[in-house]
DNA sequence: TAGATGTTATATAAGTAATATAACAAACAA
DNA sequence: TTGTTTGTTATATTACTTATATAACATCTA
């Protein structure tokens, strides 16, 4: 897997790095257990600071994505359900910007299969790599 | 319709503005031709200032969800179709979130399917307001 | 021991969001 | 006409967010 920083988008860069590794662990890429790289080497390879690497880690915590440790550091550990109330929220805005400029609902939701398709198997911890 | 600020919300006041205009028009409150309040007049309903309304009024210009005109003010008026490459990302980003929390991709398709059950017809100008 | 790591703290700079005014031309109503 | 409203543009200020730059500390490891 491949964790980087893409300055012509407008998010911030930890919630760049936060929706990559969200989106690694729906594909499969990562599972249960994988290590993630420590703050500082994260950062010393994509060339920001490593608060901005250690924000993304938090955020990732607090969501329930991962688990921290002082010991062995970051690690894929999915805790919990996604939260209903602003995850629906969310989908619902998104999925609203399609129906209002006219997308069938057919299609939106084809849409929504395929992208659904490209997500793979949970594995737990096959020792895939972050870097 | 009721347009409305929460001052809890993370989003700023021009988005939640503007993601309340394409859900009301996913939902068929409001329609090709509808009327939206002057920026003026929605700013002192909200007590916000006008250019944040007017801040959101030009997103949603620039987007193709109204048409501002210095004669008759802003009004409905969808023109283009939903940006592939941005709107499919965000798309993908938000259901990973759940899939990556073992949500079932058929409990997945279900929250999209009730989504977009809520959302009705496109009615063109049924002299719907805004307030 | 020495180095690396997570953690916490403080400071600074740049960008964004929101407000406060002001001014102007075009449209409209009296 | 006069007066008001509206969209538009401009400038300035405040507060918050984002990102960086250091520093320090305790813990773990080689």
């Amino acid at each position: 897997m491949l964790l980087y920083v893409d300055l012509a988008d407008r998010r911030p860069v930890y919630q760049q790095l936060r929706d990559q590794v969200v989106e690694a662990i729906a594909r499969g890429d990562i599972g249960e257990g994988t290590r993630l790289p420590t703050t500082r080497q994260l950062a010393a390879d994509l060339a920001v600071n490593f608060h901005t690497v250690s924000r993304a880690y938090d955020l990732l915590r607090q969501e329930g994505f991962i688990q921290v440790s002082r010991k062995s550091g970051a690690a894929v550990y999915v805790s919990g359900k996604a939260a209903p109330p602003e995850w629906r929220a969310s989908l619902r805005t998104q999925l609203a910007e399609a129906y209002a400029k006219d997308m069938p609902r057919d299609d939106i939701l084809d849409v929504c299969k395929e992208i659904l398709a490209g997500f793979g198997q949970r594995e737990p911890h096959r020792g895939s790599s972050l870097a």
